[in-house]
DNA sequence: TAATATGATAAATCAGACATAATAACTGCT
DNA sequence: AGCAGTTATTATGTCTGATTTATCATATTA
């Protein structure tokens, strides 16, 4: 197991849930019961509890006396648990999941970039103005283009005044990381242009909210354009995919 | 406290969440040691950090030795949990935070209606039909008309086909009770209406998405209305809302 | 004054016990 | 043999008390 200066819970809800997403538990090898995965982990049980109990509020297991503990079906977990949807896209990259992801981001960053031009404030609208110059600097060199990236999106949720859509921005900057991760393995992918961006701050600064929107929508679109190629390349060469759709 | 045969963990989680949310404790009233805690609840340590764990992972709580445990600021707060959102639109009517998370429903019900169209199984779409069936027998109290409603809202997110949408299903069956006890409390509303609902299933059998989008976002408009109707009004009485917009 | 040692506090972790719920095994009867 | 009712087993649920560790406030010392 991986040492950590995070607490032992911390370390094993980590460990197991990262486990548990990428179908380590099944029928055929159930999940263990407690005093098992205490000997396991080398804990005493009220940490192990504690783990487990962390992991039942995500949606992922529940537990009944001498019935033990199981796995929840994938329908119960909670997708939109930040520390969930990390460690679903971290199993063996989950081209399809990182779609279906994109498909949430295509309804609603297009939706807070109109909200943005409706009602963002100063502050807020000058924050998205931030993130491009630090995309623009990143272009020479003077700054992380993907910190810049994430930073770009998560300014225009944060101007859009809704509470649920700021709260995208844990899952959104899990999703950019990924998503990088991943079509950098393939060639002739460009990094996301500035430009395209750009429109969307014009949009926002502009007032224009239908601008804005239709500016977010290109860029969105975008990216699913470059996932759902590189799914059909993965789907040629046989690697990446190997999710179950059911039984 | 309220006596269930829920498990003492899950009786004190709920009990604690509600609390937090609604503002129990802050700066003139910080969150009680464990051991306060222990006392109140008459439970022992362990269920009480088991607790505490739950609502750490929801994002509400941290802790640390020495400086005990406290409630995270409400931008921590995982928005999109389940039990979060219940106990945040079940704090005296939050009527914004119902506007905003009817914003949400905005963006992703009319994409969710549109994917049906396009992709949705035979036997999803069967169950959007059977949806409006009940409706329809609601309208002559053969089935209660929530329940309906709830079920057709749900069955369009499955047939999207999006797992992400699938799992809003939850929140949205809680918004929807939310929204029908506040908005029954003002006169003049009429129940959402079948023909309305039978729109988007129309659109969707026939298999065209873009009528199954437009129809969903005249439905999701239309309730969206309704709460700004409702916001208005009890701004001119002054009752309801009483959230805070920060320090 | 500033760096260092000390002490107090609250969570973190451990160990062992008993209670309870759900199932499996068993008994005794017809 | 076949069923009803009892008992035993098993894993989680709950309790108790103790020890360790991280952190902050205070006091001590150079």
């Amino acid at each position: 197991m991986v040492e950590s200066n995070r607490s032992l819970t911390q370390t094993i809800v980590q460990d197991l849930g990262l486990a548990i997403v990428c179908g380590t538990y099944s029928a055929g090898n159930p999940f263990p019961i407690e005093a098992e995965l205490c000997k396991h982990y080398q804990v005493s049980r009220s940490i192990l509890r504690e783990a487990v109990k962390m992991l039942t509020s995500k949606g992922l297991l529940n537990a009944r006396p001498r019935q033990g503990t199981w796995v929840e079906p994938e329908q119960s977990w909670n997708l939109l648990d930040p520390d969930v949807l990390r460690w679903l896209l971290e199993r063996k990259f989950s081209l399809n999941l990182l779609a279906e992801f994109t498909e949430v981001r295509l309804a609603i960053e297009p939706q807070a970039a109109a909200l943005a031009a409706e009602r963002g404030s100063e502050a807020q609208v000058a924050q998205i103005q931030r993130a491009i110059e630090r995309m623009e600097a990143a272009e020479v060199g003077d700054d992380d283009p993907l910190l810049a990236d994430i930073a770009f999106h998560v300014a225009v949720l944060e101007a859009s005044g809704n509470r649920f859509y700021a709260r995208l921005q844990d899952l959104i900057d899990t999703a950019l990381r990924i998503s990088i991760r991943l079509t950098n393995q393939f060639k002739g992918v460009a990094v996301a242009s500035v430009a395209d961006h750009r429109k969307v701050l014009d949009g926002i600064l502009a007032r224009d909210p239908e601008r804005a929107r239709a500016a977010s929508c290109a860029l969105i679109s975008e990216a699913m354009e470059l996932i759902q190629k590189v799914q059909s390349e993965s789907g040629k060469t046989g690697k990446g995919e190997s999710e179950k759709t059911g039984p």
